[in-house]
DNA sequence: TGAAAAATTGCAAACGTTTGCAATATGAAT
DNA sequence: ATTCATATTGCAAACGTTTGCAATTTTTCA
């Protein structure tokens, strides 16, 4: 299965070595940019193996060298609903997190993996399959992370930050965008502002506080029934809005804690009946691009993913050579579009 | 960097064949099922790997072994937009693919590649890195596919098939698809159906067919102004629906290549004061998970993504083991939702 | 009981690189 | 010319597996 075809052979280091006249300890050197080479020759090897276009075998290489260039990355899934994450923040996350990788000539394995089970990433990474990995998520699994993090797994998060955090994340403001979200309707006039999120999760939790920052701030109190503890599935989301719906709750806003949930819950309140942005003016949070798009277009929480994929690159890099490195949280901004007005 | 650190040694064969009493070569067996062991000693040799939590070192097994259990899995961009496919589509196949690659024991491998640029994706085969590549997504780069193809590349693509095609497809019924959706409008007594898509690609091309057919049965002209030639992409989709908007052409339907047109057309519509269903009726395609939650629901062509990430998989195995497998086509299913309704 | 067949194991040579060290060639300094 | 430093190259031993073949043990059968 997927062996190298016997009569095609593959060109390798000492067909090239053979062909220049020097050894493959010459051509892996020369291939390597080592200092210790003439240039001339390297030169003309160089150009010998591209004219051949002969690529190095990578798990020899690996397995000599003990590296390894291969990055996981790993967007946990929710046991529950062993469902994919269709969210296109990911998918947005992912692309910048391969370019940023390929930039570095690293190369992305992406695995599934259940977040009840995060300590299997541990195997991924003593097979040796990978030299480090990228966890996109950090949903509830807080000690878990920590003890791969005691495990001397080289790993970052795309996460919040949390007391006794063992190991390095990069995420938006979370605190900062729920305030910033919950800070404008409050600022619209809106007094009864639903949160909607999986208050588990740390960075919905973390979005939540800042939400509640803004309403003592302003000095507004906080209905307790308006919360919608809906996870990030649409699936079950639209079913617990309209659940909501049913109770006939006074309401005048509604911050969702992301895109995806933003755009099910305006269907649903379009639906009941209730005017977009007049009644309900609504938040959403990631800016995906459809949420420019949507009618009317998505008020939300942006948060710069090629930065923040940039960053968890960095991070990881450096967490390879200092074993550790600090969290980091990049920015995140507040873009007004149509769905939110004034009371 | 990626080490492994120096101190902490991994455990290897060795370790475990000394610990148990045997040879280098009968843990390996042991653990490779061969049925040369003694039923016996490998229980006590797997116990043992168990127990000390062994992980095999991929580099090497795959060096000595010549196979390869990684995919690699490439979701091309178009070149000119250098930006991000998050279509959910996308995200839903990859995780659908990652799902059945892991069932068979397979590393995935996710790799960004220009659309324009695909013959990149050799090097990645003959580098060793990936054992064979799935292509989601065909564009409209047929004749380089199809030179990878003659350049003995084991891979399968997500596509439609064409004339004089070397290489293997897995693909929805385009053609039925366009058909169901056409036909389907014209029955509820609309008459001038927008297409919108990029008739580039091939797919969206053979959907088109499908959707010239259902009219000429159903004996209805097409009016050629009824035509937005909008890539897959969101932004300039928004742009383009509202250029027509603004010839104030008469219309009663729209069908759009992918569920991400669809909605980004269902806003401006709306904007525009148009109602929907009632004065244009709107299809997509793909049956994204949002499709359902939008307002109204999204009646669109539903693709099974669960079958064709097992068929794709499945049939790049054939292609292993036999250098070629036959294209594939799987059903596409009419989900009829409140975005279309009768005249 | 002995010989042949079958079952089980070990030896040692690959797989395609990298790299420490030795070897050679070149140039500089005496 | 000789010596010594420097620049460039090659030799050969790894890296951690798998696997053909030989070696050993056990079973079978006459």
């Amino acid at each position: 299965m997927a062996k190298a075809d016997a009569d095609n052979k593959k060109i390798q280091m000492v067909d090239i070595a053979r062909m220049a006249g020097v050894s493959t300890s010459t051509v892996s050197r020369a291939l390597n940019g080592s200092s210790l080479i003439n240039e001339e020759t390297r030169q003309r090897i160089t150009d010998l193996a591209k004219s051949l276009s002969y690529t190095i075998n990578l798990s020899a290489k690996n397995l000599r060298s003990g590296e390894n260039r291969t990055i996981g990355v790993v967007i946990p899934y929710q046991d529950q609903i062993r469902q994919d994450v269709t969210d296109p923040f990911f998918m947005t996350m992912l692309g910048h997190l391969a370019d940023q990788l390929t930039k570095q000539n690293f190369d992305l394995l992406f695995s599934r993996i259940s977040a009840e089970h995060l300590e299997d990433l541990a195997q991924l990474y003593e097979s040796g399959r990978v030299g480090g990995l990228i966890v996109v998520g950090q949903w509830d699994q807080h000690e878990k992370l920590n003890e791969l993090a005691r495990r001397q797994i080289p790993f970052v998060v795309w996460g919040g930050q949390l007391p006794r955090q063992l190991y390095c994340t990069v995420g938006g403001d979370n605190f900062n965008g729920g305030f910033l979200a919950a800070n404008h309707l409050l600022s619209l006039g809106r007094r009864r502002i639903v949160f909607m999120g999986d208050k588990h999760a740390t960075e919905t939790q973390q979005r939540y506080a800042g939400y509640v920052q803004a309403h003592e701030l302003n000095k507004v109190p906080i209905a307790p029934e308006l919360y919608i503890p809906s996870p990030f599935t649409v699936a079950e989301a639209r079913e617990d809005i309209k659940a909501f719906l049913q109770q006939k709750l006074s309401f005048d806003a509604l911050f969702a804690a992301s895109d995806l949930l933003a755009i099910t819950a305006m269907g649903a309140i379009t639906q009941a009946g209730l005017r977009i942005p007049q009644d309900v003016s609504v938040v959403g949070y990631d800016d995906i691009g459809m949420a420019e798009h949507t009618y009317p277009p998505l008020t939300t929480i942006r948060q710069p993913m090629d930065l923040a994929g940039a960053a968890l690159v960095q991070n990881l890099m450096r967490v390879f050579s200092e074993g550790h490195s600090d969290s980091e949280v990049v920015n995140t901004d507040l873009i007004i579009r149509g769905s939110t007005c004034r009371v």
